[in-house]
DNA sequence: GTTGTCTGCCCC
DNA sequence: ATTCTGC
DNA sequence: GCAGAATGGGCAGACAAC
């Protein structure tokens, strides 16, 4: 048993346990007057002293020696160190957007398919770059201090930027897809040694030159942003952006990123709630991607052909599933993805109990898959469900569409989610490895797909 | 040296 | 990453 | 509405096995 206990998951918990025991063992001064629930308002100082400066080695002595109710000013944002980053929540349409966001000014950029980074310059022209998790990425990105050094302007002389990295090919000038991007080494990059260009795209500035912005309205967070840098093709852009609350204008501009090879939009306000909020998943910022729409984006029906046991809250049923497409020509399932989640307790209850009267001892001869995948229990072929993903991919471990793409890889999926179960469809009406195939040809990235150059008339 | 397997306060 | 659920 | 807990693909690195 392997019981680690690890500081860092239950985080808002004990952040919320240790601004009460400040309360209670306060003994520098009294709660401010007007203030309804010193524990409560405790625990918001002490979130929010954390979200900005997450290093307890900071937080604790402060307390201890100056109290909570002081923490605002002994614990703030410090240049160096890393803050949670702002992130957005799904939207399942524009139209969610216009209505949420009516009367109030708002801005759409491109949501590029990178790595989010947070890159902080120092008065001594020292720079450190964070990933979304605050791990120091400074170490892979040399190309990226190198960068945002030449392509600040000369009145900047400290900033914290909030970007994407994207893999960039400088020569076609176009952004490369993520599954490239992975391709970096990861440490002790050096310059001469990098194969996969980047291109900055920024998208907010959370301090410059003394000042922090976290406080500021996005709206001058931005005229910050716009006037501390000089874009480069290839290397520095901020990120595309339109002011509009028109809803067609939106719409193609969510048509736009997805033909300029971004994942969708983020929504942000302009001037309301429109604060830097570390952490946070408030309704500040929102996404829109393609799949997240009903009746939009690519939806295949698979087999479940395998499952593997659930572990914690999903003890007694099965945890995740070995999906497969149907190969007519071949007269096999061809495994394509794992898949997890979109089930809620109920439904993942009832296809575990029906599938447990199919399992059979070993794997049919008409099922493909890599021998690496060792599921806890075989079906017999009966089911079909409808799975929604973001992206279809070359996978190194499944098989779907082998030999049509790619002589020995087959094709798998970016993150898959169950949509319904498909009562009205036999396993055999699964998607076919044809139509895998064509999905993932007729994705941007790919050569032909533009026009209608598609097949009848 | 090569190949295989597993892990990551990983990236998404 | 996505999704669901208890509070 | 938020925090937490289930789960996905896939990469470089680290390390074990050969």
């Amino acid at each position: 048993m392997q019981a680690k206990l690890r500081i860092g998951l239950a985080e808002q918990t004990l952040l919320a346990a240790l601004g009460q025991a400040a309360v209670y063992s306060e003994k520098h001064s009294t709660p401010p007057p007007n203030i309804q629930s010193p524990l409560e308002e405790a625990v918001k100082i002490v979130k929010q002293a954390y979200s900005v400066l997450p290093v307890y080695d900071k937080i604790v002595p402060a307390l201890l020696s100056d109290g909570v109710w002081n923490l605002p000013n002994t614990c703030s944002f410090t240049l160096g160190v890393p803050v949670g980053p702002m992130l957005a929540k799904p939207t399942k349409g524009v139209s969610e957007i216009v209505q949420k966001f009516q009367n109030t000014e708002y801005t759409c950029e491109f949501k590029y398919d990178g790595e989010r980074a947070q890159i902080h310059y120092l008065e001594d022209g020292s720079v450190e770059i964070y990933s979304r998790n605050a791990e120091r990425n400074t170490g892979k990105f040399p190309d990226v201090v190198a960068a945002v050094s030449r392509l600040k302007k000369s009145s900047v002389g400290s900033f914290v930027l909030d970007c994407e990295l994207v893999a960039y090919d400088r020569e076609k000038q176009k952004i490369l897809p993520f599954q490239v991007l992975s391709t970096r080494a990861r440490k002790n990059v050096v310059m001469s040694d990098i194969k996969v260009n980047v291109c900055i795209y920024a998208f907010d500035m959370l301090y410059l030159n003394g000042r922090p912005l976290i406080q500021e309205e996005l709206k001058v967070r931005r005229e910050c942003l716009y006037e501390s840098f000089e874009e480069e093709a290839g290397f520095f852009k901020f990120a595309s952006a339109i002011t509009s609350n028109d809803i067609d204008e939106i719409q193609k501009f969510l048509d736009a990123a997805v033909d300029g090879s971004c994942e969708g939009l983020i929504i942000k306000t302009m001037n309301k709630d429109a604060t830097y909020e570390p952490s946070k998943r408030s309704l500040n910022w929102l996404k829109l991607k393609k799949d997240y729409m009903d009746s939009i984006g690519d939806s295949l029906d698979l087999v479940p052909i395998a499952a593997f046991h659930g572990r914690g809250k999903r003890t007694g049923v099965y945890g995740a599933f070995l999906l497969a497409c149907y190969d007519n020509n071949n007269e096999e399932y061809q495994s394509i993805c794992k898949i997890g989640t979109g089930f809620s307790e109920a439904v993942l209850e009832e296809r575990s109990a029906s599938l447990r009267s199919k399992v059979i001892p070993k794997p049919k001869s008409y099922y493909r898959y890599a021998e690496t995948i060792t599921p806890d229990v075989w079906f017999e072929p009966t089911e079909v469900w409808e799975v929604k993903a973001a992206d279809l991919t070359i996978s190194p471990v499944h098989r779907a569409a082998i030999g049509i793409i790619d002589p020995d890889k087959g094709i798998s999926l970016r993150f898959p989610r169950l949509v319904r179960v498909r009562e009205d469809k036999t396993p055999e009406q699964a998607s076919s490895s044809e139509q895998v195939a064509e999905m993932y040809s007729s994705q941007s990235h790919n050569q032909s797909n533009n026009q209608d150059d598609n097949e009848d008339d």
